[in-house]
DNA sequence: AAATAAGTCTACTTGGTTGGTAGGGTAAAT
DNA sequence: ATTTACCCTACCAACCAAGTAGACTTATTT
């Protein structure tokens, strides 16, 4: 199940999207907007900004806003910055990889039968962006 | 990500299958065999009872069996029961659906992605039974 | 009938995660 | 210097995951 985090996440970016190269937003117009918490919205944009998204600036006339096409903003990797592994084992996801113990990898079919289900899910949330999330209202 | 819970149902039904019609397995020789904490097991198995695939008996001799063929038990299902909705969003979800506010799913983008999701999860997951589990050792 | 084997049931614990809230600190513009 | 707005730290309640403990029930064997 995707976290509210993640859900809130989405649509503060497509928010953003909506408002792409129109100057700074405010995180308390977002919140109003889309209905999120303003102080967890807060922290939730704050994380954003490491995966370079987006950038904000402070005092008056400041806010958030995108700094990277929003064609070119991938709805897998909000979700992994926000959600964490999107794989539904650790021993096959691409990006939280763990080894698993008591499982042989090599001749496990669960393991073999979950990759493909990354690949399946992968297929679609990597080659969708914030610009396929709009027409949202 | 898939509970433990989850995944030790599937390896103690994917040994239950090893022994399909040979007669009543020990919790505690499956336990020791899939390395699954024995209390937990029992606790796992016996909520498994509830979909129809496996029953026990009592007493000496006793144990648990599967009452269903192996090639018809799917791993869908098997998750369903012991983990949950297999969507991403309760909104999508075909067995634990729940509507979701400040969104009409009429259109939302973030909706129909994870319809696109769920069905390509259940396209494998639906398709697997524990059959396709075997040669895990 | 008693002993033993085995699953059943209830309750508890421990630790981590989720979904927040509170409040002060810091930077930028006017 | 004041105001605006993001930044940062800390905290909290509720819930869930994973597992443990122990008594109870049912079935078999002697």
């Amino acid at each position: 199940m995707l976290s509210k985090r993640s859900q809130y996440a989405l649509k503060a970016l497509s928010y953003l999207t909506e408002k792409y190269q129109k100057g700074p937003v405010l995180i308390s117009e977002i919140s109003k907007k889309k209905k999120i918490p303003l102080k967890f919205l807060e922290n939730i944009l704050l994380e954003l900004k490491s995966i370079g998204v987006l950038d904000s600036k402070k005092g008056k006339g400041g806010g958030y806003f995108l700094i990277k096409q929003p064609a070119k903003i991938r709805v897998a990797d909000v979700i992994r910055k926000v959600n964490g592994p999107i794989a539904m084992l650790p021993c096959v996801s691409l990006y939280f990889y763990e080894r698993c113990k008591d499982c042989d990898e090599k001749n496990c079919m669960l393991h073999d039968m979950m990759i493909e289900v990354r690949d399946a899910t992968l297929n679609i949330l990597e080659k969708r962006t914030l610009v396929d999330l709009l027409s949202d209202r």
